[in-house]
RNA sequence: GCCUCGAUAGCUCAGCCUGGUAGAGCGGCAGCCUUGUAAGCUGUAGGUCGCGGGUCCAAGUCCCGCCCGAGGCUCCA
């Protein structure tokens, strides 16, 4: 069903000229052909479409008014601009709405001009460099404008006045300060920005910038983790972040969940960025038909999620509007749940253990605001309950705090000021299986209903490294620091033997810095220690002479006259294991 | 979103109460030093004091609005 409408580009301008070309129009208003010059003024590119009446043109002009009112702009050029539609209306009844608008735009108490209807016109445009000056807008019969603001990013037309842009550039995107007062020093917001592993930036609020090293870590974690998931009987695929609200309608997010949600338009379609990627997860499993024996079908993927959190809840990586979800669905047969909860609680827990912190264990049950049937829920709560008994694990309950879709084993891990944040998740979900039709042909020949489990083991990789990071205060694990040794000549006459060795441990596929800088051993000691590199590889006369190397570990013991094969034999034996010091 | 607090150089901070030429340390750069396990010395560059408005002869400083951040509330991975 199209909604037919008024369609507006807004664009706050330095001036518009433009001059009269050729009559295009049968009813072309009289003009002179001569340049005409408006300055300072918010330009009105107008195409009128089909059906569009007095009121729209009412709504249009009211609503260029109030947005002026915040440019504090007060004069407008209503300008007939038919390349904007593609569904125009009729001339007689364009000029009668163009005409209205002006009507209006008078009675607004706006210094009001308008461009000639029907001439084709030649124009040049100034358009301000502020990101408020272009903006595209749709006035529907219902008198609201359907999309609220779309600001049109490309500076298209002319760039005048050269001071504003690169002034913006450097005041409007401020990097976001931490408070080192009230913080403790091992928070991750602190020692990320030591250690040069992420930022955050007004530019984008809520959403973490990983530099290198923090890549470094995340790739580490990650590269563990497929190999988890492999081992595991896993599958991996990755989903689009942008899909069709239509399907976030029958997944029932439109439903509960959009007020989290971020929308935009594609063409005439509203699309959504995926706040969870079951619904992507689906689409694979549905592009093919499945037998009892081809599940349970443990498929996992990386998903890069956005919700809007309120602006007071965000926290530095602990509580993001973007971020990344270690996710895996499980599709399975209703036999199946036990042992696959049973599956999936041990591979969380066998990753928690190689950090080595501690974490607690809550049990979701059914919320208000849910979807699905009482016995659904009855026998999801019971598959979780009896995974959850049978393994002898201890659990709290939490009564009604599940998701919409399904009740919920909650992993909780404590953070540097003793909050407690929910890491690793398995949600079980017998609701949305019947919403999607998700089905498999039984050995009776008869189709039957998948039973799917959501799961994630870190939750949020942005979270989880933000945990390690205040666990480890930093000094993580030879696997997974970022710069795993350094090397630190004596002298400048050391610095060749240095960099020789540093080829060689660089060729071992080890991640290693040289320090050839020209300051004191101190200096460069000390240097290594606050970046916590886990060892530092001292080298003067003595060790260039036996080629050997003096190993300072980030604890601050010294061991001279190491080989250095012996050197990489241990570093490599600890990275296998994932030695946590 | 609400309540409280905060924002000054790349980083950590002083200056604000009591308005009058924007400071220090670290880091950067240049030079000297050639060093044995947590800061060697000297010089130098670097700031529309988050953004916008107001008061004032004069605002980093006082007032208002906004943005961003922190803690808490509420919510969540």
């Amino acid at each position: 069903m199209e909604v037919l409408r008024v369609r507006i580009l807004q664009l706050h301008s330095d001036f518009m000229e433009y001059e009269p070309v050729k009559k295009e129009a049968p009813n072309a208003e009289l003009t002179e052909k001569k340049v005409y010059r408006v300055e300072d003024v918010v330009v009105l590119l107008t195409s009128v479409e089909k059906d569009d009446d007095i009121t729209v043109a009412n709504t249009a002009v009211e609503e260029a008014a109030k947005f002026m009112k915040n440019l504090k702009a007060h004069r407008v050029l209503l300008y007939p601009y038919a390349h904007l539609s593609s569904d125009l209306a009729k001339p007689a009844q364009a000029l009668e709405v163009m005409k209205q608008m002006e009507v209006h735009s008078h009675e607004l108490g706006l210094e009001t001009f308008r461009a000639p209807f029907g001439w084709t016109k030649r124009f040049t445009i100034a358009v301000k460099g502020h990101p408020l000056a272009e903006q595209s807008r749709t006035i529907t019969k219902e008198g609201r404008p359907q999309q609220k603001i779309e600001s049109v990013r490309e500076r298209s037309v002319i760039q005048e006045s050269g001071k504003s842009l690169e002034e913006m550039k450097a005041v409007m995107f401020r990097q976001s300060k931490v408070d080192t007062e009230v913080l403790p020093p091992n928070d991750h917001r602190i020692i990320g920005q030591q250690m040069d592993l992420y930022s955050f930036h007004d530019a984008a609020p809520g959403m973490p910038f990983f530099h290198n090293k923090g890549m470094i870590i995340i790739n580490e974690l990650l590269g563990y983790w497929k190999e988890l998931h492999k081992k595991a009987g896993y599958k991996e695929a990755k989903t689009p972040i942008l899909l069709n609200k239509q399907l976030w309608e029958i997944s029932g997010h439109w439903d509960k969940y959009r007020e989290n949600m971020y929308f935009t338009k594609i063409d005439d379609d509203d699309f959504a960025l995926k706040p969870m990627n079951c619904p992507g997860g689906i689409l694979i499993f549905k592009s093919k038909a499945y037998s009892y024996r081809d599940l349970p079908l443990r498929m996992y993927e990386l998903g890069v999620v956005h919700r809007h959190e309120l602006s007071g809840v965000l926290s530095g990586l602990f509580r993001v509007r973007c971020f990344t979800q270690d996710d895996a669905h499980i599709f399975m047969r209703e036999d199946q749940i036990k042992n696959e909860i049973i599956g999936v609680i041990q591979l969380i827990t066998g990753f928690y253990k190689v950090f080595g912190f501690d974490y607690k264990m809550e049990l979701s049950t059914r919320p208000e605001k849910s979807i699905g049937t009482d016995e659904q829920w009855n026998s999801a709560e019971e598959g979780l309950r009896g995974a959850l008994d049978s393994l002898g694990l201890e659990y709290k309950l939490n009564p009604g705090d599940g998701a919409f879709y399904g009740p919920k084993i909650d992993f909780h891990v404590k953070d540097a000021m003793g909050r407690t944040w929910q890491c690793g998740t398995i949600q079980l979900d017998m609701t949305i299986p019947d919403k999607f039709d998700l089905n498999y042909m039984g050995s009776d020949a008869q189709p039957h209903r998948i039973v799917m489990i959501h799961r994630t083991l870190m939750g949020s990789i942005e979270r989880f490294l933000g945990i390690l990071v205040e666990h480890f205060n930093g000094k993580f694990p030879i696997w997974l620091a970022p710069v795993q040794a350094k090397i630190i000549p004596i002298s400048d006459k050391n610095n060749e033997y240095a960099l020789k060795i540093g080829a060689i441990l660089d060729n071992e596929g080890l991640r290693i810095e040289v320090d050839t800088a020209t300051n004191t051993l101190d200096y460069k000691i000390r240097e290594a220690q606050l970046e916590k590199i886990p060892y530092m590889l001292v080298v003067g006369q003595k060790e260039e002479q036996a080629d050997t190397l003096a190993v300072r570990s980030r604890d601050g013991k010294v061991e001279y006259g190491v080989k250095t094969e012996e050197f990489i034999k241990r570093i490599k034996e600890k990275i296998a294991e994932k030695s946590i010091f």
